[in-house]
RNA sequence: GUGGGUAUAGCGCAGUUGGUUAGCGCGCCAGAUUGUGGCUCUGGAGGCCAAGGGUUCGAAUCCCUUUAUCCACCCCA
């Protein structure tokens, strides 16, 4: 048991954590360019924050979260998700007072009690955008343009942008009378999570996957019949603008997010087997949740990293390698170790990648050893090497060997 | 929370209808004329057969419980 990750947790080494790091890296050097700038919040936060932000309703706030109380008898939570916290930093330093709009991104675990399987664990992790203080489409378009082009650059070709529109509060008042009417005519035919779900959220029927529900769901009102005019429009728009901009899009209108904040645009990245690999959209209503002195529109989204690792296997993606060994350094005897100690640290002060001998081995395990490393060369410093100033090279890959002075080596080597 | 599959060495797997010291491949370590890798050969280390309980003369193998893991539902990244 005490050598056993809990539930749901995954540790993160080798190869996997190599191809986090580029994922990160690219991410980063992305917002870079489109002037997103990152912030890091606290893992856990007032519980109250997540009720509010996430919603009462949602099955997240509701048996998903990581809830206890701290020594000072504070209601704390694990952040089951990213905006909210983004959200709350953002109010609480006033970001607001600054020109607007502001663009925020950051990388961070969340965590939800739910049942792992494939692409979803108890902790995972996403880098997410929040695009706040903008009305406009563009808001929207700036946010799936970014993720377009990451998507693209990671080398992903199976995901497809959908999107669809609930509506602002005001639309969704209409149309809830309008499902709810259409559902209770056919309430004896829906399944019995439907059933409730009609209660709770009739929003959510839209999404059932049985299929006698999804026949039924089929001939359903729309919320993309009952926009009113703004909220209209502003579809429209954000269609033009994506179809300028050569960003393939299919409207879903099946597409129902199950966090409350969501208004208007919501989307998602999906594979051709209906797999999420991301998944956002507009939350004009959350700031005013969070603090009744603001009204603030925003939009989002977020990009969990172990979908990505999950969508790269199964296209078979292979993302940029890690570095080149560029030099062996095969220690022969206990004479020599200082000596040749000292020569890796001065090339690795040059900026080479350098690995040594810390097993007292012989040298022919040290060159099998640097053979399997993937070093490019190699070269073995002994008594003789110190005693004579020199130092045979070796190239691993074609078997030259060259001699060099041992005192030129940082030279040599930084010159080819 | 619900349903199904799985659990044997670091990794991937065998293990016959319960029957001696539990095997194979890869990996690891060492050696094959003493200071040079990849191929080959030889040897070695490494397993409370997931944990706990039961049936039996005898259990990796059958039964029960627990835990983990994978898959699906729910939900989501």
């Amino acid at each position: 048991m005490i050598t056993q990750r809990p539930k749901g947790t995954q540790d993160w080494y080798g190869k996997n954590m190599h191809i986090r790091t580029v994922i990160e890296k690219k991410a980063r050097e992305l917002c870079k360019r489109y002037n997103i700038h990152e912030v890091i919040t606290p893992v856990f936060e007032h519980t109250v924050l997540f009720q509010r932000g996430v919603g009462e309703t949602t099955d997240v706030v509701q048996k998903e979260m990581y809830t206890f109380n701290d020594k000072g008898d504070r209601s704390i939570t694990l952040k089951p998700e990213g905006t909210a916290g983004a959200m709350r930093a953002y109010l609480e330093n006033n970001m607001y007072a600054e020109s607007q709009p502001t663009k925020l991104f950051y990388v961070t675990p969340a965590f939800r009690y739910e049942q792992p399987q494939s692409g979803r664990l108890r902790q995972h992790h996403q880098f997410g955008v929040e695009f706040v203080g903008s009305k406009s489409p563009l808001a929207e378009v700036e946010i799936i343009t970014l993720l377009n082009t990451f998507i693209n650059d990671l080398g992903l070709k199976d995901a497809k942008l959908h999107i669809n529109s609930i509506g602002c509060a005001n639309c969704r008042k209409t149309y809830n009378n309008a499902l709810l009417d259409f559902l209770k005519k056919h309430e004896s035919e829906l399944c019995e999570t439907c059933r409730e779900r009609m209660q709770k959220n009739p929003l959510r029927v839209i999404d059932c996957k049985v299929p006698s529900c999804k026949e039924i769901v089929e001939k359903a009102p729309r919320t993309i019949e009952y926009l009113d005019e703004e909220c209209k429009e502003h579809f429209e728009e954000l269609q033009s603008l994506l179809t300028a901009l050569n960003i393939p899009f299919e409207i879903d209108t099946g597409i129902v997010r199950g966090l409350d904040y969501y208004t208007k645009t919501v989307f998602e990245f999906v594979n051709s087997e209906g797999f999420t690999l991301c998944g956002g959209g507009r939350y004009d209503g959350l700031i005013h949740e969070i603090d009744e002195k603001q009204d603030i529109p925003s939009v989002g989204f977020g990009i969990g990293l172990e979908r990505i690792l999950y969508f790269l296997e199964k296209e078979g993606v292979e993302l940029e390698k890690e570095p080149d060994i560029d030099l062996y350094v095969g220690i022969l005897g206990k004479e020599a170790k200082i000596e040749a100690y000292k020569i890796v640290k001065k090339l690795r002060d040059a900026g080479l990648v350098v690995e040594t001998d810390y097993m007292d081995r012989s040298v022919k395990a040290q060159m099998k050893y640097a053979n399997k490393i993937g070093a490019l060369k190699t070269i073995i410093i002994g008594e003789n090497e110190i005693k004579e100033d020199k130092v045979t090279i070796k190239d691993m890959a074609n078997h030259e060997q060259t001699e060099v002075k041992l005192s030129d080596i940082v030279n040599v080597m930084l010159n080819n």
